[in-house]
DNA sequence: CAAACTGTTCGGCGGCGGCCGAAGTGTTCC
DNA sequence: GGAACACTTCGGCCGCCGCCGAACAGTTTG
């Protein structure tokens, strides 16, 4: 299924969580709409892709924050060569489906799991509001250009989710890499203690 | 890279971590010599495989447990629908390159994260020798059909390499299939608690 | 040395599958 | 109603790539 370049675009495009139609999918892969059409199908018949009918457009997106950790998990072969220059950005920050992933996201956890630590409480994040929902609350998601856990799960999406809405973090071009704001640089040292010196490049 | 069915046949041969030469690989994928050489110079110009030359034979391996990694995380998507009968087995109890994963190797964590206990005491590993070594001494790695966590990186080999030395774990006919023993079921009932139950069929 | 064996390169065949143009269904908007 | 739009199906083209047979290079065995 990845192995083809089209559906690659196509589901990379949908790394970060947010349904697509079928004509958006079809421009990011470059291809013509019905070409994109045979791809999305197989993708669906693959357990891949779920739709949802709206009007006269078809809204496509990734089954579940697990088929994001495969795709994910692929990348470490290219991990061991160069990168290229857009593929290094990512490995800062970016969406994985709907949590927080790359250095970034790798450093957050670390002050999360430190011993004594308030984090939760500092930002008012309240864990018997999220047990609630079917899904595992806390999963540890390895990833995949750092090597090192970062936090999923329930979570991993309300945490991302809180960094969004509070304009810490911003997308890119729609895409799922991920930049930090003024405002979240600021926030990041006061709740995580996250030092000015991590945002150097290496 | 995996999309090829011959390929994959290939790296899902050396997932147990033991090389194999050329010819033996060749018999797996089910082609001939020719086609197979073709095939493991791609991998190997992909990073996913080293060969090692012995008199007249080449020996290939997995780069390393990254890979098997990611392998493995590709099997999620498979696991959605109704497994064939070999995969079942594959899920009680695998090598993951050179660790034990599957349903026993999440029960066997789990009790060994237990707070309190002495497995590690009990079974005379030592922890301060493990660490020598470069890799990491403990790796979480998601275990893709039970999705939970098993132990992996240095301590992980380091176990499994006493499950097989004692005779507790064998392998089926060269694969990754791993079996349980009489003396195996009586050594994990001893040291991890494990009930006779857990072996019952789901 | 020849014989046997492992792995490689070369050349050519064949098929799968991705691609598009054209035409068809269903929806929205005026 | 008709025009514009999103998506699908059909048909046919084309190219990549996996496959093998044949021939070649290096190693082991007698």
């Amino acid at each position: 299924m990845l192995a083809d370049p089209s559906r690659a675009a196509m589901v990379l495009a949908l790394m970060d969580g947010r349904p697509r139609s079928a004509k958006k999918l079809a421009l990011d892969a470059g291809v013509t709409a019905q070409t994109a059409s045979a791809h999305l199908r197989k993708l669906v018949d693959a357990n891949m892709l779920v739709w949802q009918g709206q009007g006269r457009s078809k809204y496509f997106r990734l089954t579940g924050a697990d088929v994001a950790q495969a795709v994910e998990a692929l990348s470490i072969i290219d991990v061991q060569r160069a990168l290229p220059a857009a593929a290094r950005e990512l490995r800062f920050a970016r969406c994985c489906y709907d949590h927080l992933a790359g250095r970034l996201g790798v450093a957050l956890t670390e002050r999360l799991l430190r011993p004594g630590n308030t984090v939760l409480r500092d930002l008012g994040i309240e864990l018997a509001a999220l047990e609630s929902s079917r899904r595992p609350l806390f999963r540890c998601c390895t990833d995949w250009t750092e090597r090192r856990p970062h936090v999923a799960g329930a979570l991993g999406a309300a945490l991302l989710r809180r960094y969004m809405d509070e304009r810490w973090l911003a997308t890119v071009d729609g895409s799922r890499k991920l930049v930090v704001t003024p405002a979240g640089r600021s926030a990041f040292a006061r709740f995580f203690a996250l030092a000015p010196t991590f945002y150097a490049p290496d």
